[in-house]
DNA sequence: TAAAACTATAAAGCTACTATAAGGTCAATA
DNA sequence: TATTGACCTTATAGTAGCTTTATAGTTTTA
């Protein structure tokens, strides 16, 4: 299999496999004689784990530390579990942010409406007042 | 006032004012002999309107439009209020993306508990096998 | 006087790709 | 046979919003 086919079965851009290869998270594959990439299942496999990874938010220094554990598989899986869990506590940490995050806008908002000149828009009065709560 | 006070003042890193400068966010200052840059209470404001907005999520693009309607004063402040719309919707999405993550990860963490060897490991099992709602 | 603390510019690094440039390879067609 | 089009190659730059590093000049302090 050539890498426009493996890309179009994974749902990716060729370059973003060669990106995965370049940055250790694809085996290099074989070439043929004119230089192409030969990809086989486990390529297809592995560019699979790695995308279904990035859809759950796992940055590609995770990713390369669960392929880590793959490659020991008689290890205890504690740090697997350990991996997603800071990861589940870091994406409740981003939500609550953005939940406070739009409570402030939202009240920002509601102090103006479209009928003002910019001269006495509350929105942007309300920005360079700077009565917001830090963080 | 010289930039490290400006810097101090704001809660920002030195090399930060020059990029917002270099972006052209900030003025560029007055400079003394020496060449070091001379900041007055205006720029300070004006920094401080950058981070207030950067604090709501906004975009460096977006501070600039705001920034241009500012120069504008009596036009109506519509711009403003639906920029602001704008952004409100787009955390809304964030919000509903990550709470949808999060479920994700949760329910593939359950899948799992410590005692198991990487090889058995539910986590990784429920990564590779794919079962995943896409989007 | 010498070190510490400040300032300057320019360039690279970070993340996870995406895009562009310039070119080699291959099968099918005119 | 020449050429078109689709595919492949590498290398480089761009994205966002800074941060870091390198190198050097200036001012303040001990």
């Amino acid at each position: 299999m050539r890498i426009g086919q493996l890309a179009q079965l994974a749902g990716v851009e060729t370059q973003t496999i060669r990106f995965y290869e370049q940055q250790g998270l694809l085996p290099p594959p074989d070439r043929q004689d004119n230089g192409y990439r030969v990809y086989t299942e486990k390529h297809g496999e592995g560019l699979a784990f790695i995308r279904r990874c990035r859809i759950l938010g796992l940055s590609l220094a995770e990713i390369h530390e669960l392929q880590s554990y793959q490659d020991d598989p008689h290890q205890p899986c504690t740090a697997v579990n350990a991996l997603l869990d800071d990861h589940i506590s870091h994406v409740r940490s981003q939500i609550t942010a953005l939940q406070a995050l739009e409570k402030q806008l939202v009240s920002l908002r509601a102090s103006c409406n479209d009928d003002r000149e910019v001269e006495a828009c509350g929105v942007l009065a309300g920005i360079s007042e700077g009565n917001m709560h830090q963080q």
